[in-house]
DNA sequence: ATAAGCTGTTCTCCATGAAGAACAATGTTC
DNA sequence: GAACATTGTTCTTCATGGAGAACAGCTTAT
């Protein structure tokens, strides 16, 4: 009977309420937002009720709407539930796995554990999106994400991915230090010029440096500030000679041994949390726990 | 996440389920059974696990396919009804109605009830489907549906639907009449040639005839048996004096008026039950309510 | 006051899903 | 055993739904 609406237009519905607009759930469902705008539309024309109140910058549901939503959302939830139950019992782990993941942890932590977790899981088709600035990793409409320093968000479970620690190097190019001569102490970093990564949510990051027993914050004459996603920019201003770079040790490798980098205050590094897996508490897919353990064990 | 199958998938598979095969799914469901047979498949693909049995002949579930169904079934009826709620609470009649009937009804009985109907409730658009030989309503993926003496199946509700009573009235042609001469008694109709109607699922119509005081059955030499969807089949056999036709006496006003076809023994006509409207006995829609109303009504 | 950025919606074009036809397989009837 | 009828599935073609672009409207920043 074409009175009843395709439940898989409710989904969508149920999006825009969860994600507070239309393109915030077309992102989310990977989709395109005209078709959330008629698909919500059409829902609205065969139930002859308006759901949503768009006003202009904000979506609200009506009161039908609302009460709608309630009673629909749970019930479409245990039908995922229940889909994700029977895929589960043939006990293979399979299906699709979408990781949000910064640029930082492409070039070396990530393949590596990819690699390793696709050998053992042949039959799960990996999708990676990079992206640095989003945080709601649901939203994005992945499974998980990897990230940097950012605080827990609400039903969020995170455990550490790829190495435990990092450390923070210094470098610059021999050009710049023969000019400006090689800081003999963390203090006279503050004479220099600074190339600086900023994390995606706009905190910098923070140079601590080891002198004697204790831990100290260089702040730096800054002369350029670049997103962590644009890793090789701030390589190539650095190898320009631009000022002395900080950033992750196993991005500088590849320089140091060129030489077209040079190590700075190699004795004052300290060690920086390393990335962390983040996901969601609950509704774990079969592939997304099987790469969970692949973390844990790695 | 591309895991989760679109429960509007999910609704195919449990019709086929329901219906015992893909084209009877195909059929309520209003599709080809192409994309039955497609989307069943998508779907085993997506889970990984068979959910269907498909030994020729017949459709069964396997455990998996019996255990999601059994789980996802009532919740997609609950959010089919919180859909219909939702449109209901707008108060207004609206929506579309499908019905199924027999030929029969087409020429006067629901010509004016729909009608009348429609005027009332100029936002319901209405589908008739004329088939005969179907008895399932639900499978036919109608709302309701219109017949004669029908069994009433399980859950299904029935009430009258136009006149409460038919006349089955005899006639011939007048040229038939002076060749074979008129009965003048139900007895003598033994000796006459028949056209006869006869019913979907087998029943032919009844000659019962008022004799005296009782009623008898006759059992007349038939010529030529007809369906009664090909109504007006019968009556140009019966005008073209193939021999005396026993049908509805509506059906005979026009040539009665034209002098096409003469009563037969018009003092024994005996009434008929009329036509009923068969329904499900729950989840009805609005449109479906209001047409249920206009025939009490009628 | 203007420009920029973002929203939801509408319009156009095309890729894809669905309809329809054809096929292979099986059970029933003669 | 052959013919017939029906099934589920596959293949081809095309109509339609969705992506993408553009639009109108609104809020915020300059």
């Amino acid at each position: 009977m074409k009175n009843n609406v395709p439940p898989s237009d409710l989904r969508v519905f149920l999006a825009v309420l969860d994600e507070g607009g239309f393109r915030a759930a077309a992102k989310r469902l990977g989709v395109a937002p005209s078709k959330v705008s008629t698909t919500v539309s059409r829902i609205e024309a065969t139930l002859g009720a308006p759901l949503l109140v768009r006003t202009t910058r904000s979506v609200r549901a009506t009161e039908q709407g609302r009460a709608l939503a309630d009673r629909i959302a749970p019930l479409l939830a245990e039908v995922d539930q229940a889909c994700m139950e029977t895929a589960n019992s043939t006990g293979r782990v399979r299906g699709r796995l979408k990781l949000n993941v910064p640029g930082a942890v492409m070039p070396d932590i990530l393949p590596p554990i990819l690699t390793k977790f696709q050998r053992k899981h042949p039959e799960v088709e990996v999708e990676i999106v990079v992206e640095n600035d989003l945080v709601d990793i649901v939203a994005s409409g992945c499974d998980a994400g990897i990230r940097y320093g950012a605080s827990l968000e609400k039903d969020m479970v995170s455990i550490p991915i790829g190495p435990r620690v990092q450390q923070i190097a210094l470098a610059a190019a021999p050009a710049y230090l023969e000019e400006r001569g090689c800081p003999q102490s963390p203090g006279e970093l503050t004479m220099h010029d600074a190339i600086r990564y900023r994390f995606h949510g706009g905190p910098l990051l923070p140079w601590m440096l080891k002198n004697g027993d204790e831990t100290i914050s260089v702040e730096p004459v800054t002369r350029l500030t670049i997103s962590v996603n644009a890793m090789n920019t701030g390589l190539s201003y650095a190898r320009a000679g631009l000022g002395i770079i900080g950033m992750f040790r196993n991005w500088l490798e590849d320089d140091f041994s060129a030489g077209t980098l040079v190590p700075v205050l190699a004795d004052c590094w300290r060690d920086q949390e390393g990335p962390r897996l983040y996901y969601p508490g609950r509704l774990t897919p079969t592939p997304l726990r099987a790469f969970i353990e692949a973390c844990r064990t790695s």
